[in-house]
RNA sequence: GAUUCAGUAGCUCAGCUGGUAGAGCAUUACACUUUUAAUGUAGGGGUCCUGGGUUCGAGCCCCAGCUGAAUCACCA
């Protein structure tokens, strides 16, 4: 393998080496004991004042007996300054000049002790007085650069390269980590909000017997010693709903969810919702404290209530429009549904150019018109209520309508984040929905569940109270806060197709066809003219060039120029 | 799934009817004690994504494939 690093990793492990043979372990046990960071220097800076630091070296700019170099750390850059005679105040000047200048790398991490002064063109920086190697970096990272107008140049930024190394995108993108550091204060926002109200965060099953709670397809796996399939959760409001039952008052979890579908910019296979529910109460409650709850985290991660999205500025400040989805096709479709057959909702969706088949209830038809023709419209904040009955197989009937529910969705720039019930609390109607979802299924909609939970229906003959249940997409909802467009910027590792790692063994037996042809050849003639040797092969062109630079490269063979022509033989 | 674009040095990117593969940064050597995209001089570094084909000759043209991105479709 060593015959295909590149020359510049070929070159640290022979500083590698250099640092061992001086005795210095590259990657030595013991605990470095820092004192400050980057961050904690510039903001309580003193003149003098001594400190010890560790970081990833990211540059230096060496100027003979002395040079000015920029640690990083987990806050940021700080810079450092080494001055031979500092480093080194005896005769032995090693750690200079062959230790710093010579054998340590950009990307290395180092332990640095030092006084703080600012240099004449006002930088604050830290005055190496002993330095360690803490960990040698045998790969160069990629080296983004900023000029003095702010502009970056060599910026890492290929999509695929950034997402399958995240960790090199995070030592050099501080853009990107930035992304991860919302994130996380997105979930404590939300955490911290839900706690306050004295709502308790629960764990419940990630494999299941039965995948319920949603209409997706699942990933199968299969538990060996009950020799049953498991699968991977979908959803997790039935299991959720049970601890209601079960008379907790309030209860949430943030939940990996797996669906075996479809990846795109917005869809990754395994993707993290937030569900929460609260009893003795409706989703007009919840409106309210879904409104509340978003105000709140959109201040707690950008310090503000707008954030940018695309082209468009969204105020996560409450309250929100609350449109009804019967309004809404009226004012966008300019169509009324009240009161429609399935027939009579069929033909108007074909009158609005909108492609419908058989399988397809008056509910779905309802859902495709909107999807269609007001979806895109509601670009602030805005809950959009009250959903046909036959879409929404776990929701409350509306009081005052039985052919709709007690439903909203809030929709953002065009796109749901959050998707709320009354839950429906009578076993019986729930029992029937899932029957239906079974003909359904039967009828052939692959989104309709095929499989009854009954152990959730039992739960529920025992009796929930009224209660009513939220889930948020976590990372859509990140997106939208930080202005992300696809998912994979907000997850650290994107699922990616495998990497096909190609692994080339300079050894005559990894050779293939055309390459031991040629090797045999020169093996029994020895060497030879090139262009003799190429006729007797007589492969194609390509195969030719190809097995001879293979041989050449591995080291096996030797082409060398006479004045006449070019010989190749064995080495 | 369809269409379009992309894949060349560690990183960012050039490249020409099809004629010995280039730049900046990084790297190596030398010089340089307050610089900041440090500077100067000299060097080294390439499976031009993979496999076929056309051609005297392919990084470039043709075909197939791989990977990614964008748009659309599908999906919540």
């Amino acid at each position: 393998m060593s015959q295909f690093l590149s020359e510049q990793e070929l070159i640290r492990r022979e500083k590698l080496q250099g640092l061992r043979d001086l005795g210095i372990n590259p990657y030595p046990a013991d605990l470095y004991p820092l004192n400050s960071n980057s961050s904690d220097i510039k903001q309580n800076y003193e003149e003098g004042k001594k400190v010890i630091i560790a970081g990833r070296l990211m540059s230096a700019r060496i100027q003979g007996k002395a040079s000015f170099a920029e640690i990083q750390d987990s806050e940021g850059r700080i810079q450092v300054y080494f001055n031979r005679d500092e480093i080194c105040p005896d005769e032995d000047k090693t750690m200079y000049n062959e230790v710093f200048k010579k054998l340590i790398d950009l990307g290395d991490f180092l332990g640095i002790e030092g006084e703080l002064f600012t240099t004449q063109v006002g930088e604050k920086t830290v005055l190496v007085k002993k330095f360690v190697l803490l960990s040698k970096a045998l790969k160069p990272l990629p080296l983004p650069k900023t000029d003095k107008d702010g502009k970056v140049h060599d910026q890492f930024n290929d999509p695929e390269m950034r997402y399958r190394q995240r960790y090199a995108d995070l030592v050099v993108n501080p853009h990107v980590k930035e992304v991860f550091i919302k994130r996380s204060k997105l979930f404590t926002a939300m955490r911290n909000f839900f706690m306050d109200k004295g709502y308790m965060e629960v764990e419940t099953p990630i494999l299941q017997a039965i995948p319920g709670g949603a209409a997706a397809r699942p990933f199968i796996s299969h538990h060996n010693a009950l020799d049953i399939p498991l699968y991977l959760r979908i959803a997790n409001e039935l299991y959720l709903k049970r601890l209601i039952v079960g008379g907790f008052d309030g209860v949430f979890e943030f939940s990996k969810n797996f669906r075996n579908e479809g990846m795109d910019r917005t869809h990754n296979p395994e993707f993290t919702a937030m569900e929460i529910y609260v009893a003795y109460k409706d989703y007009n409650w919840m409106m309210e404290f879904t409104e509340n709850l978003l105000e709140h985290c959109a201040k707690e991660v950008n310090g503000t209530t707008k954030a940018k999205f695309n082209e468009y500025e969204v105020d996560f400040k409450a309250p929100y429009a609350r449109v009804s989805m019967t309004d809404a096709i009226k004012q966008y479709a300019n169509y009324d549904i009240s009161g429609k057959t399935e027939e009579e909702l069929r033909e108007a969706a074909l009158g609005m150019g909108i492609e419908v088949d058989k399988t397809m209830g008056k509910g779905k038809l309802i859902d495709e018109i909107f999807g269609a023709k007001c979806e895109g419209n509601f670009i602030q904040p805005t809950f959009i209520t009250d959903y046909p009955k036959e879409m929404s197989p776990l929701c409350k009937e509306h009081r005052h309508n039985p052919e709709l529910t007690e439903r909203f969705e809030l929709m953002v720039c065009g796109k749901e984040i959050a998707n709320a019930y009354s839950e429906l609390n009578d076993p019986i109607d729930q029992r029937e929905r899932f029957e239906e979802q079974i003909r359904l299924a039967e009828k052939g909609d692959d989104e309709a569940t095929g499989l009854i939970d009954q152990d959730f229906l039992r739960a529920l003959e025992y009796g929930m109270p009224p209660t009513s249940g939220l889930g948020i997409g976590m990372d859509r909802l990140i997106m939208f806060l930080t202005n992300n467009p696809a998912i994979q910027e907000v997850l650290f590792f994107p699922q990616m197709r495998p990497e096909k790692i190609k692994k080339l063994n300079p050894s005559v037996e990894s050779l293939n066809e055309e390459e031991k042809l040629v090797y045999q050849l020169l093996e029994t003639q020895g060497a030879m003219p090139l262009n003799d040797l190429k006729e007797q092969v007589a492969l194609s062109n390509k195969k030719w060039d190809l097995a001879v630079k293979t041989l050449t490269k591995l080291n096996l063979a030797k082409v060398t120029k006479t004045d006449e022509s070019l010989l190749i033989e064995i080495i």
